[in-house]
DNA sequence: ACTTGGCACTCGACATACCGGAGTGCCAAC
DNA sequence: GTTGGCACTCCGGTATGTCGAGTGCCAAGT
């Protein structure tokens, strides 16, 4: 068990330096917060905190700065997040009421919450595997092209285009099609997306050999967006933000851009967190799997109508971060989001 | 008219200084490109250029950089784009043959864009108003909500989701819907998208009053996604490579990244430009109306199936670029991406 | 056992001064 | 119109000195 003052210490180092980001030192310290004592003990008690690995000197004789473990203690002893004040809260509904698409709340909501937090904002696009089929679209296109359109629950559309050998503007085209899309939606509506997908497998044995191999085409298709992993998207805004820093970690901004880009590693970073309902979850510097982001901080967490988590969203900036404000912020817009998608 | 030999000074100026990034002198010069000619005769030269406003010294007694105004000139003499390789070529449409949707489509081409060019790309969906409708598709979603899908010939989709007083469940629904389906298709499918928005303003007036009112509602939606400029999107991606030049213009790189997330500037640079088919259009430095991006310069052309253009796509980097590669590959991205496009 | 004031010491940040080199402009000669 | 020579300018890097914030430790006080 840590010391009460020690702790106490340890705050207000990190709060000095997230404010001010040069390393505090003892006697600057007291001139900010009246802990009842004196030059000499907070540095031993610095000192002291040192030896745990809280915090470090970036070279002999200069201030304090946190390490990772210095925040991540930092973090878990936080009791409370800031709450959102009136106009604050008012002014994110407003923002993202005016939405009229799903890709518009997602550009919205990303948007604001890198405005709000004055730092990277991440988003990923409600998941396909974890949402239901509304339905599904079949449309000729010329004569031997059919484009299959799914329309699942969260408002996203996926399409593909499929080359058929039948002539589509035959005239017994059209009520073949009409079977076809009955038939697909009867199967596949309402259903998780992964279920649809096994559901429908079967399907091309209802129908007359001729048509099973356009038949089977089409379920490839749907198949293909319905499980496809890989088609998880993610949106982010706020990356002139970084330069904000840039005085700060010049040299790390760079691999930092480059991980933005990889939306692979941006999803790793989403998924395996923010899972756990209203929990907001915090990694700080190495924690983060990736290279380029050991100086770096992710705060995320999930969203989605009602209790069922159907994807996550964070922030991303350097690890000398305000993280109460920062979470609060992230808390509530996550919050907002999960009520508009919510009907 | 410009004489000969100060000419070929200017464009080993620029060749030298993109390479490497350095004022170049008249001695440096010399060691690396062999005009018949002496230090001195080129000194003559330089101030000469000078006087025209093609090249400046940083200060007194450095090298010359080229102006925006000498970037132009090298730009406008340039008799031939390098060829692409080979391989090159192999690689791009290996590449781009894979995608399987339109939005992979877009997203693999910039991405191929940046990592070729090494630098920021861009690029702009297929702009709506100037395509025209494959199929509308209208799919009610529970008892009072109907939602309107969009299908454009660009693959591109648009979707809106209207509320109706009427009970779209009910028995006589269904048919209302296939023939409002039936009129919004022979009124509009192939039609330009603007012709198309107006053809549909008298449709409500061939229903019953009863059912005007969601008629009208259906037509106002699709209007807006119709003529709704707004609603045009980039797509870009290399943002990272900007760093590459962090040392060279470290002071203007956060400007340029806030004018990266303004869309709509960005939408600017592609549409008030490329529109002139297989053209690859130039901007340098302070012709790009906006001030954030007065050190960079944007290389962009039109894509689109056959003559008409759809849309832009482009690079965006200093204004110290290698402008023959850079125009080169633009120009063979947006051939490929074209032909992608074209069925 | 902890806290406190004092003191010597350490470094980085900043300023000053200095020098070398690359480059220019001009001029007189070819 | 071209060339070589020459004096001059100015940037950039290195060496040096000083200042101040900060630390560690110790001996004394509570």
């Amino acid at each position: 068990m840590i010391g009460e003052r020690r702790m106490a210490v340890l705050r207000a180092i990190v709060q000095d330096y997230v404010q001010t980001s040069e390393p505090v030192g003892s006697k600057a310290l007291l001139e900010r917060h009246h802990l009842g004592v004196s030059a000499a003990t907070v540095r031993n008690d610095m000192a002291l905190l040192e030896d745990e690995g809280l915090i470090s000197a970036p070279h002999t004789s200069a201030g304090r700065v946190p390490t990772d473990a210095g925040y991540r203690l930092f973090v878990d002893r936080l009791s409370e997040l800031k709450p959102m004040s009136g106009p604050e809260r008012i002014a994110i509904s407003a923002f993202l009421e005016g939405a009229v698409d799903l890709d518009d709340v997602v550009d919205r909501t990303v948007r604001l919450l890198a405005s709000l937090t004055q730092q990277v904002a991440v988003m990923q696009y409600p998941s396909l595997t974890r949402s239901s089929v509304r339905h599904v679209e079949l449309v000729p296109i010329g004569a031997h092209r059919l484009m299959v359109v799914l329309i699942v629950n969260t408002g996203r559309v996926e399409q593909r285009v499929i080359e058929s050998s039948r002539d589509l503007l035959a005239a017994d085209s059209e009520q073949f099609i009409a079977d076809l899309r009955a038939w697909l939606n009867a199967e596949a509506s309402g259903h998780q997306l992964s279920e649809a997908a096994s559901r429908l497998q079967s399907l091309p044995e209802n129908f007359v050999p001729a048509d099973r191999d356009l038949v089977r085409a089409v379920v490839r298709s749907l198949d293909d967006a319905l499980v496809e992993e890989s088609e998880e998207r993610v949106v982010l805004a706020g990356t002139s933000n970084l330069m904000r820093f840039g005085a700060d970690f010049p040299l790390t901004i760079g691999p930092v851009l480059e991980a933005l880009e990889e939306h692979v590693v941006l999803l790793k970073l989403l998924v395996t967190m923010g899972t756990e309902g209203d929990a907001v979850a915090v990694r700080i510097g190495h924690e983060n799997l990736h290279a380029g982001l050991s100086a770096t901080s992710v705060v995320s967490t999930g969203y989605g109508s009602g209790r069922n988590v159907v994807a996550g969203l964070g922030v991303l900036g350097p690890t000398r971060m305000d993280y109460p404000t920062t979470m609060a912020s992230v808390r509530a817009v996550a919050r907002y989001v999960s009520q508009i998608l919510a009907p």
